[in-house]
RNA sequence: CGGGGUGUAGCGCAGCCUGGUAGCGCACCUGCUUUGGGAGCAGGGGGCCGGAGGUUCAAAUCCUCUCACCCCGACCA
């Protein structure tokens, strides 16, 4: 993509509005535009690295055998009446009439909908067990919206829905998602800490917040030491191992029975950007699911859901990586891979390397953000580490000359001096 | 939902107290000079001052109402 005609509305000063370092990178960088309170437009920088985090989410999703489907974003008030929460919840979701005067809102969330899916089209217990997840816009009237993107009403969350016969069942569906969330956010260059989290009604251990950590975050949570000392083998990661260090959220942490010697615990904010919990037969029973067992008898599904923060993750992946001149996206979610800068654009020779360079990059299926806007080399750079692109390749007259380019890598700042062949070549791999 | 604050050009702000018909920096457009870390000079475009009433010869400025947004707290993924 040439920058001259991508849209990227760069802001050199930073909009009074936003007080964390995210928001403010976000707006700075072309990201996104606020609409409203707590609702946002992505532009395309934004909107590429929020496709990017959603593939990773699906790779990770499909290879753990959850399927995708899609669901609407508006509800029918009748379902939700089904499980008693239409009067439960509250201010928080927003309700619309429609034209005919019936009662629809905008979905916070899919668990009445995904039971009754499951109810109107399973019927066997031979069915079972699935797993249904989607990517979806969620609403929640949030009373004070914040943080930009972090604490919006309008939302993007994957919500994954699993359907078991018996509790060892959920117990393995749940501990199934559990691993592919650790291996979803190390693939987005996180550490993602799980903590245990309020069961509410149903009780036990199936709950679990995912928490990046991050000054801004707005959890407390603390935890074993031992969990930073632990390597993790993500193809196969050691679920139970890790379950059975303890890490809570503040809520859930008694000092006086935590296990945890003093000198052992950590304190630290966290951001939550997943959260998974089984609760049991709520919504199936509430909601009348239910499939015929091996011997004709009547099974009721154990159910469990699984939230992904979608758009809340981008500011997470900020907050967690980024220093005073802009963002450093990590190389799976980044927007482009490489910034190609034209250091003049008048000077044929540098248009012609830059050309060229485009376009070998672009047939070894390198994706770059190509500057050849006619501007001073300082706002080129300046633009380009704020936007955050993992590898800036440089070309100037200079380098012309003496037949190299500039390779920086954005997240350690080194610099190198190199043939356009071995530049190329690192960058290809 | 309680408390506090702010709305003036795309962004950051001044002007308001003491009424006289809108200004600065950045960004944008044109020209010339510049060109390896957000250039210089000159010229130019863009705002019914959040909205509605009111007071006044005259309102960005004073009064009333309203809307929006932000911050702190409580709540929440």
């Amino acid at each position: 993509m040439r920058l001259s005609r991508f849209f990227l509305p760069t802001l050199k000063e930073t909009p009074a509005e936003a007080k964390i370092v995210s928001h403010r990178l976000m707006l700075r960088a072309g990201m996104i535009r606020q609409e409203s309170a707590g609702i946002y437009s992505w532009l395309p920088l934004g909107l590429r690295v929020l496709k990017n985090i959603e593939t990773i989410i699906r790779d990770e999703q499909d290879a753990a055998g959850a399927q995708e489907i899609l669901m609407p974003t508006i509800q029918s008030a009748d379902l939700w009446r089904e499980s008693g929460r239409y009067d439960d919840y509250g201010k928080e979701m927003l309700r619309i009439e429609d034209r005919h005067g019936r009662d629809l809102l905008y979905g916070p969330t899919n668990e009445e909908m995904v039971t009754s899916i499951l109810r109107d089209c399973i019927k066997s217990y031979k069915q079972l067990p699935v797993n249904l997840y989607h990517i979806q816009w969620k609403f929640r009237d949030e009373v004070r919206p914040r943080f930009g993107i972090m604490r919006c009403r309008e939302f993007l969350m994957k919500d994954a829905y699993s359907f078991d016969l018996d509790l060892e069942g959920a117990k393995r569906s749940y501990d199934n998602m559990f691993a592919a969330y650790l291996r979803t956010f190390a693939r987005m260059g996180l550490k993602a800490v799980p903590v245990r989290a309020d069961p509410g009604a149903i009780g036990g251990d199936m709950s679990h917040e995912f928490h990046i950590l991050a000054e801004t975050g707005e959890s407390a949570i603390f935890y074993d030491a031992a969990y930073d000392e632990m390597t993790l083998d993500m193809d196969n990661p050691d679920v139970a191992a890790l379950q059975s260090i303890y890490a809570a959220e503040e809520e859930l942490h008694d000092p006086e029975k935590c296990p945890v010697a003093d000198d052992r615990l950590k304190q630290a904010r966290g951001i939550e950007v997943g959260h998974i919990f089984f609760f049991g037969t709520k919504y199936s029973a509430a909601m009348g699911l239910v499939v015929d067992g091996p011997g004709g008898e009547r099974i009721t599904p154990e159910m469990g859901s699984y939230g992904i923060g979608v758009s809340r993750l981008p500011a997470a992946i900020i907050e967690a990586s980024h220093d005073e001149n802009g963002i450093i996206w990590p190389d799976s979610v980044a927007p482009f891979a490489v910034g190609l800068v034209n250091l003049k654009v008048s000077d044929e020779a540098c248009v012609s390397q830059c050309d060229d360079i485009y376009d070998r990059l672009r047939d070894a299926g390198i994706e770059a953000l190509y500057d050849d806007r006619d501007e001073r080399p300082g706002a080129k750079f300046a633009d380009m580490d704020l936007i955050g692109l993992p590898w800036q390749l440089v070309v100037g007259p200079r380098g012309v000359a003496a037949g190299t380019v500039e390779l920086k890598r954005r997240a350690g700042g080194e610099k190198e001096e190199l043939s356009l062949d071995s530049a190329l070549e690192k960058l290809t791999g």
